[in-house]
RNA sequence: GUCUCCUUCGUCUAGUGGUUAGGACACCGGGUUUUCAUCCCGGCAACAGGGGUUCGACUCCCCUAGGAGAUGCCA
């Protein structure tokens, strides 16, 4: 079969989680099977329209590196790939509909249909159908009076529609579950999703319709919708949500809902596309890690799950960690730069001589690192003032003032040459002068460590120390002296 | 309310009638280590419940419960 899947996003919204998880999936079938994603912009709402989610649709995949085959910027054979600029078609496709008895105009006012809505409370039987058996010269009257007229789809009060899904098996509905007789052509002349997915699906030739799981309910009508314009529906495809940590749909509440988001938190979108790829699928018992390029080759739909997934966070950050720890130190330098710039830990650009000591300091945060976001945190202390500390900082456990005071006095002139020596040889130094002193080596690196960073937490010492250069770095172990000596 | 979908460790999941129910994250221990992190080792932890079918059910069927989704001139 010739595979044609697309994502068909609606610019109401920015991109996040749930929308770019469908897409992935879109495309990852697409290309295992040697097929074609197709991008198709569905902008029938023209009241939430927004400039800026169309904006951030390419800036988001392109962050991704998701290219699409056939879309509105690249063109195609079966454009326009923006529904607003096929407007005409879905005219003609709901004007076919009404001719052949399947469709009808009604027109009841938004306002009525609203407060019937609330009058059910809920308990939804839903529209009443009332213009569909309606005689013409009755629906002359509302016509005269001026009201709007939509069209809606006339579904069959009995029977049953069953349709094939890669994911559900063999799916039946009772015709009378179906949404009643929903609005298929608005009063603004634009189409609703349900006529618009249907016409452009046939007519751009999709093989597979997969999107999100909410969209179950609404399928048999779209079976519907294809039967009565004379059209065999594409095989149906329904991914299991993604939910936040409550166990319901993902949403705002929960946290970073915007892809681009996830960008300036520091993910990188290697992380990104393998974690949320592996929310609902999976290759076998052993792998976890998936480059872009193996789940271009690698993506079933046999492997699809039916459960929701909960979006976790936590191993999301685990993720991150392993590619940020693969990349190569001038790729994490070019990805941890705008951060730095950012933050203003460097100036933009950076001095050649803050690029240098950057560089450098690379390898010495690249296995601690979870977010590109912690770069600037951890670093700044070389480009800037150590971060503040007190007195009582500087004492290693169970040492008082005038013991820590000797260390630092001991240590000062080791440090001033540090940058002389490989690591090893630096370690070996500390480590007898440790024994000279009668202490362990930890607590002479320690109150280095907080002179120099001004935490307890810091790359390796030595290594930081050489950064900073021998100067800098004495000048602060005098400063710490200075304190623990003022008290 | 109604309709529909779903149900294996806390989380993501493997598993398609016979397994000590496997892996990963998280968590908890231990080791390596100049802090942190990495890395290594170990541990905790699951088939929602009840009926069937079968020599045998996590696997098949039914019911119940729970969760979720839909119920728009939004997608």
């Amino acid at each position: 079969m010739n595979v044609r899947v697309r994502y068909a996003p609606s610019p109401t919204g920015l991109q996040h989680i749930g929308g770019v998880r469908t897409a992935l999936f879109n495309y990852f079938f697409a290309r295992s099977s040697g097929g074609r994603f197709i991008l198709r912009i569905e902008d029938t709402d023209r009241e939430r329209y927004d400039e800026k989610s169309l904006q951030d649709i390419h800036d988001t995949f392109s962050w991704l590196g998701i290219r699409w085959d056939e879309g509105p910027d690249v063109g195609g054979d079966y454009g326009p790939y923006v529904q607003s600029e096929r407007s005409g078609l879905y005219r003609e496709y709901a004007q076919k509909l009404i001719e052949s008895g399947h469709a009808y105009y009604a027109y009841d006012t938004a306002q009525e249909l609203l407060s019937a809505r609330e009058e059910q409370e809920g308990k939804g039987s839903g529209y009443d159908r009332r213009f569909r058996d309606m005689p013409e010269d009755e629906k002359e009257e509302y016509r005269n009076r001026g009201i709007q007229s939509v069209v809606r789809f006339k579904v069959p009060l009995d029977g049953s529609t069953t349709f094939h899904d890669s994911v559900l098996g063999e799916v039946s509905w009772a015709n009378e579950d179906v949404n009643p007789d929903p609005v298929l052509l608005k009063s603004d002349g634009y189409p609703t999703y349900h006529l618009a997915n249907v016409v452009d699906d046939h007519l751009m030739e999709i093989s597979h319709i997969m999107r999100a799981q909410e969209w179950i309910p609404s399928a048999p009508l779209h079976v519907l919708i294809y039967r009565a314009l004379g059209w065999e529906p594409p095989e149906f495809c329904h991914l299991p949500l993604v939910m936040g940590d409550d166990g319901q749909k993902l949403s705002k509440r929960h946290g970073a809902t915007s892809l681009l988001e996830f960008r300036s938190a520091g993910y990188l979108p290697d992380a990104i596309i393998n974690y949320v790829s592996r929310l609902g699928w999976s290759y076998d018992d052993k792998r976890e890690i998936f480059s872009t390029a193996e789940l271009e080759e690698l993506f079933s739909l046999e492997k699809i799950s039916k459960a929701p997934a909960i979006f976790d966070y936590k191993k999301l950050e685990w993720l991150n960690g392993v590619y940020i720890r693969e990349l190569s130190s001038d790729a994490l330098y070019d990805a941890v730069l705008p951060f730095m710039e950012e933050s203003g830990t460097v100036g933009n650009p950076p001095t050649d001589d803050h690029a240098r000591i950057l560089r450098d300091a690379i390898p010495l945060i690249q296995e601690r690192l979870k977010y590109l976001k912690d770069a600037p945190a951890m670093l700044g202390f070389l480009f800037g003032e150590p971060g503040a500390y007190s007195p009582e900082d500087l004492l290693p456990k169970k040492l008082t003032v005038e013991e820590t005071l000797g260390i630092l006095q001991a240590v000062k002139p080791m440090v001033r040459v540090v940058p002389d020596m490989s690591d090893d040889e630096n370690e070996q130094k500390f480590r007898s002068m440790a024994d000279e002193l009668g202490t362990k080596l930890g607590n002479l690196l320690m109150p280095i460590r907080i002179a120099i960073t001004g935490s307890r937490i810091s790359p390796p010492l030595f290594g930081s120390i050489r950064l900073l250069g021998a100067e800098l770095a004495t000048e602060r172990i005098e400063a710490a002296i200075n304190l623990l000596k003022s008290q």
